[in-house]
DNA sequence: TCTTGACTTGGAGCCCGCTCCAGGTGCTAT
DNA sequence: ATAGCACCTGGAGCGGGCTCCAAGTCAAGA
């Protein structure tokens, strides 16, 4: 699978997925006769799984540090996972912190519905 | 109050309060005779809901356009509930990335540990 | 009066995460 | 052969959001 409709499935610019390539957020793509990358199952689930861990805002290199990991195999599952655990931690931190301001987006939101309507009866004559 | 103790407060630097109001997030901070920031009830709610904004990535851009309309009184009640109604969505949004994101955080830790266990009852013999 | 120290400003610098570009290679179609 | 196109690389540039700095002002204390 060439770099375009790669881009194309998942929504990434050929340069953001040589950009993840290069800083090792994705282990070296396969490539064919002429140096052309030839993504293949196994960097089509990486891309994947980097597009979802940086759409959560999980940083780069966190990312990278974890697929280095991997590469090196098995002696690297026990810091792998507890890398893993860390990010969650992070994460939930953060859904937390967006739960919250959820929470004063809908009392503010509530707040000028209250207030707008007031005006319109107001503008009706009561 | 002074810049110094808003600082201690809520946790962000001098700077940061200084930056904040030079961008407009926060309406301008009344000062003493000297031009040095005194910061009333008023300044700091708006401190306390922008800290709680960005927390929560709200973007500077989307904060100090509600800042001006808020400025710009009565008029503005409308754009304003629109524009936190907007932000509202994007918040929501980034959630549901993020719980996408936690799920598959979920089943990886999920899949190590497995792996780790296994692992461990090898060696000692099965 | 002179120092000390907290404050002021405007502007430069920095980190992150892309995004764009110049210059080059190689396949395909004419 | 030549044009066109998609791809390659290394590096520069950029936007967001701070963070740091130099140079200046003021108030209080020795």
């Amino acid at each position: 699978m060439t770099i375009r409709e790669v881009s194309e499935r998942y929504g990434l610019s050929a340069d953001t997925l040589r950009y993840y390539e290069r800083v090792g957020l994705i282990p070296p793509v396969p490539r064919n006769g002429s140096g052309i990358r030839d993504y293949d199952a196994a960097s089509l689930g990486w891309v994947e799984l980097i597009k979802c861990m940086r759409s959560a805002g999980v940083g780069i290199e966190a990312l990278s540090e974890y697929c280095r990991l991997f590469q090196q195999g098995e002696e690297t599952l026990e810091a792998r996972k507890s890398l893993l655990v860390e990010q969650r931690r992070q994460l939930l931190e953060r859904m937390e912190d967006m739960r919250r301001s959820l929470n004063r987006l809908d009392e503010k939101i509530e707040h000028y519905e209250r207030g707008l309507g007031r005006k319109e009866r107001e503008l009706r004559g009561r």
